[in-house]
DNA sequence: CTGTTAGCGCATTCAG
DNA sequence: CTGAATGCGCTAACAG
């Protein structure tokens, strides 16, 4: 069973190749019902698949989106590319799958590959706000999703974070909390972290730098520790909170105030953005904020693809996925 | 600046395209130095990328390869897929994803689009052990992962399940356990749950399909509640501890026993196969099982590569890689 | 309604 | 050491 080609088929049929082309590409009315029928029973019969690699070189449109992932390994990551192949399906795309591990050179060198292996469009997590790749993307071709650069050049999708956020540590403020910090990595140029940060400030009215602990999600903690430990014993007898900008920092935070000897919600109360299986079972449960990653994914789709079709280059838009909240127990 | 192509450059340098094509191709012994040095000068100068997809067409190889994975959300997967991206990436291949959410036709039908896109191989990591489609698929281009076929026809790279479980089981049973149980999804025709379980019952002796417990990885878990509870009641006084097959399974264990009113290691002691970040920060920390989830991606990839590079068709062999123990204080 | 033909960008003989 | 010619499988005018 030799691999079959339109010219095999054609020539089975007993027509020309333009017209079983015709026929693949739904041009019916170019041929005879009687012909359609033929070439339809003959593929049928021979399992004869069209070439995609040939169809590319001759359209020059491989149907295929390219994704540029920050990290892989993020449970947020992986939900949103579980969204994206979903939709890509449905209309016939394949994706071609590329991770950066969080190293900003290696996104650079991955989306410069995708651009030179001619996808179709590209749907890019970012590593940080900025890179000088980002210059050679246009917004007839790519969206952006989680992360917005620091100039909205492409459409870009993310989770509603200064709104949802800002909802959600009022909340916490209205447990009359005494003082509450924002516990994030280094802010860095990550769109996500300052926007959930500016919505922290907008709810607290704190000024802006204050309030706010980093952690670095390499191995050493110490330092972390540290601030930790000075900010509990600046506010002894006070009520105090934090609010962590996704689980792992969490997780981080958690395991800092085990180290301390400290438990939620006795000595500290806690909440979080990001959603996570575990976070329910905690005891208490971790009251947090539910992003739909799914749903990003499949709107980065949509609008790419939109935008493929009507090859008219429109403004770029900045689209809010919203947010809903679990309310636990931990603050 | 129009994309260039082979017959471009060839014009620039004034040589034919076939020079160009050589030297591409690293045939340097085709060509004087001076013309190699002409060429990759103009190749700098003008971003020159060849073709990936004409060069697909030309070779018959379009340098990727195909990945369907059962289910990308589960955090096992991703980070085997970040393996396989890694060491792809090492050779100069792409990776073509596809992700059947746990959904054995859905799997089927992505293998098959995969196959019908002249992908150089294939890496599967499998919904069940068993599936139509598996028929398809030969050793010469192909590797399964994490789970193996009942019938091993194409190599496999597992971790370490059986061996890594016995060992476990083992050292709970140092304990004095009086019970021990082994929770998992339903075994079905699933070989990592199985060949856990069979570990298992290897240390404790039991025999196969007593001291099983199942949960069903959708919404309702009532009768997975009455199981417990029986158990429970069955054993009151006495020290009985669960051992569950992954981290998801934890999670529905530790959901019910809490709704129970139960707790580790007070009322139950815990075990489990999967190493999750949040596991070592849970009160007590979870003692569990590490498997390197990364390696298994590389290594399924160095195997892969390495078969197409040697066209010849060996036998399929069974590829383990091993496990590592984190003993902390669940039971 | 159907067939001819010329590419798409590159690799690969085979001559020179 | 170099180039002309042919083909990979398919699409897209253009004729008929």
């Amino acid at each position: 069973m030799e691999k079959m080609t339109i010219k095999d088929i054609a020539k089975l049929v007993g027509v020309s190749t333009a017209t079983v082309s015709n026929y693949l590409n739904g041009n019916l009315t170019k041929m005879s019902p009687v012909t359609q029928r033929k070439i339809a029973e003959m593929i049928r019969n021979t399992n004869y698949v069209p070439s995609s690699v040939a169809r590319g070189l001759a359209t020059n449109d491989n149907k295929t989106i390219g994704v540029s992932v920050a990290d892989i390994t993020n449970p947020f990551t992986s939900t949103v590319l579980s969204g994206i192949y979903e939709e890509c399906g449905k209309h016939g795309y394949r994706v071609l799958f590329t991770n950066a591990s969080s190293d900003a050179s290696r996104e650079t060198d991955n989306i410069s590959k995708l651009q030179n292996q001619q996808v179709s469009g590209l749907i890019i997590d970012p590593v940080e706000g900025d890179s000088p790749i980002f210059k050679t993307i246009t917004n007839r071709d790519a969206v952006m999703i989680d992360r917005q650069a620091s100039q909205i050049k492409v459409d870009t999708v993310v989770t509603d974070n200064f709104e949802s956020v800002k909802r959600f540590v009022s909340k916490m403020l209205d447990e009359e909390y005494d003082t509450l910090y924002y516990v994030s990595w280094p802010l860095k140029n990550v769109s996500t972290r300052w926007n959930r940060y500016n919505g922290f400030l907008e709810a607290t009215g704190y000024t802006s730098g204050t309030h706010y602990l980093s952690v670095h999600n390499t191995g050493d903690t110490s330092e972390f520790v540290d601030q930790l430990t000075e900010i509990m014993e600046d506010n002894v007898g006070k009520k105090v909170g934090f609010f962590t900008m996704n689980g792992r920092v969490l997780i981080r935070l958690l395991a800092a105030m085990e180290f301390l000897g400290l438990e939620y919600p006795i000595d500290y109360g806690v909440g979080s953005y990001e959603d996570l299986d575990w976070m329910s079972i905690m005891k208490p449960g971790i009251s947090c904020i539910h992003q739909d990653s799914y749903a990003i994914g499949t709107k980065a789709v949509e609008i790419l693809l939109d935008k493929l079709n009507s090859k008219t280059e429109a403004e770029p838009r900045l689209i809010e996925v919203p947010t809903t909240e679990k309310i636990r127990a931990s603050y």
